[in-house]
DNA sequence: TATGAATGAGCCTTCATTCAT
DNA sequence: CATGAATGAAGGCTCATTCAT
């Protein structure tokens, strides 16, 4: 979009590094953790770091930003190949249990006040849970009632529970499992 | 127990503003937030808040109790004067919309390692959550098969998300019922 | 000398008091040892001790001038009762060894950069020591080309490094019996 | 040893700098001086002097160890090239007049508890200086039963109380020389 | 007078960000 | 472009000193 030059082979290998670096060291230690450390673990020096996200908040942002795009591939995938009726609950499923990385870079919605996205990822990952649900609803294995802020409003507060609660993956099964129930028709 | 001496009124008084400009401060902008500015919230000079909580963590924990307390009691008196059947739900209800202030703080118990209450608040929480739990189960309203551990962990959830990413009302309104919803048998 | 008023019972007995375990804590922790802790351990309140001393530096200044008058008061016993040939060696030794306490006050000199004591007092222990010198060197037992300040010097010299380095006893016998070798006429 | 870079030619500049630096700082206000000022006396910013030395404590460590170098190569000289019959004296009064800026750093051995050096490095100190009074003791200029241990303490203790006290030259002289005396048969 | 709470300057340390190499 | 040293604003905490009780 804005790509006025195509960018090095090894600015562009460092740049993936950094974001990988990233994703595992703020999962561990939390958004607090440093960026020095993001910078020894993706292997390069700190101002390499800088160089491509100018600020931490911007390293952060594409994290998320990255995160979202696998998560809308999924999510696309299942559109394309899966069951309709059951797609929606694999996906809420999957997404608890696989945001170990992002979990934590969320809670820094909280930790700071300013938004961190561009808007325009979330809408596409609304988009295609909507056309999850809507299918759903269709196959009528999910209420006609239930809307969808408050499906993602369930998603975000229950992914971020647990990681920051750490539940143990029982705890996680039988808690995602009982929320599903909420969804379906009685 | 250990209070050898009662206090004096002004300690008393300081002390009691502190806790509730920490509420608000923390609540507002995050664990993260300084202890200076908490200070400046309650009107007294950074010195004065280290020597009621000689730490920043104290200080954290401190309001944690404080609010399980009233959390506490305000089950209490549902136990005591509501309805079995009803009571549980009001409570959970009433909890996510309230913990304003908690919320926020309760995110810290992720970003620090180390757990920050007694223990034996958390406990005493945990109680009366049973209580009402179990009658509610015992008056039909609840599904035999629902587990505390389950319970607490979609209430924290939701209330931290409730918190965290600023649910209007509405939402909030909606995706509580939902949520109760998941509990009641079909 | 400048005590308008007699000062009542109780006062005096705190005074002592808080100079008492003043000398302790310095000794026990060096002279940054808090002030709070003087006050604690002499079962006062904070405010007492500063009633009686404005000035940390002002207690400090309090110990040296009670521990140089006790020391005085040996000496005196001494030139009144004493062999003057061996008076000094005795006095010499019996300083190193007993100013466990002042030690650790005295080294505040070097960490303040300004002097601590009136003078006055210092005066009267330099006279003391020069009357039990001279009285040595009369009798033969120092040689005579031995002036009172390197004695000086080399008393407080050792007398600190016996306390901060923590002389075993041993060690301190061995190391005084040579210094007091060097005084001796040979 | 553990060399694996280089370090820049300003970094080099920077940490001598500091160093010395410090040890001037430290020696006119003693070993609780701010790491701000030694910052200012430098010429850098406080986070420079916290990179090169993480803790004032190392900073601390890193000018005793520089100084005992610098003291070990003198040592070294001598026992190379000096006359044995005199080598010992001549190194003890240097020691004594030139360790300013030492003297006051080993003060902190005393204020704080923990001891400040890698060990192996007083050891080789301990060294140069035992092989120094052998050579004097078979050259017959000290007595037979000095032991290593008495010189080091009375070093210690009159380097300490030279630079504590700010004796002017002439008493250090004085005082040096009559303590050397004690060295020497009778 | 004694008490002990309040004050606030100052200390050590961390870390996002900048900039010379 | 990458490197990593330098910067300097905070932040948590301590402690001598003041002052209301």
């Amino acid at each position: 979009m804005t790509d006025s030059k195509p960018m090095r082979a090894d600015a562009r290998r460092n740049r993936a590094r950094i974001l990988a670096a990233a994703e595992e060291v703020f999962a561990e230690r939390g958004a607090s953790a440093s960026t020095e450390e993001v910078a020894a673990r993706a292997g390069v020096a700190i101002g390499t770091v800088f160089r491509h996200f100018p600020t931490k908040r911007d390293l952060l942002a594409a994290i998320m930003k990255d995160l979202r795009r696998r998560l809308i591939e999924k999510a696309e995938a299942l559109i394309a190949g899966g069951d309709p009726a059951t797609a929606f609950f694999e996906y809420f499923t999957f997404l608890v249990g696989s945001s170990a990385g992002a979990g934590a870079v969320v809670s820094l919605l909280a930790d700071e006040g300013t938004p961190i996205e561009p808007g325009e990822q979330i809408m596409a990952l609304d988009h295609v849970f909507a056309r999850l649900l809507d299918a759903a609803r269709e196959a009528g294995t999910v209420r006609a009632d239930v809307r969808l802020d408050e499906v993602m409003a369930l998603l975000t507060a229950v992914t971020h529970g647990a990681l920051a609660a750490g539940w143990p993956d029982d705890l996680r099964h039988r808690t995602v499992n009982l929320l599903l129930d909420a969804f379906r028709p009685r």
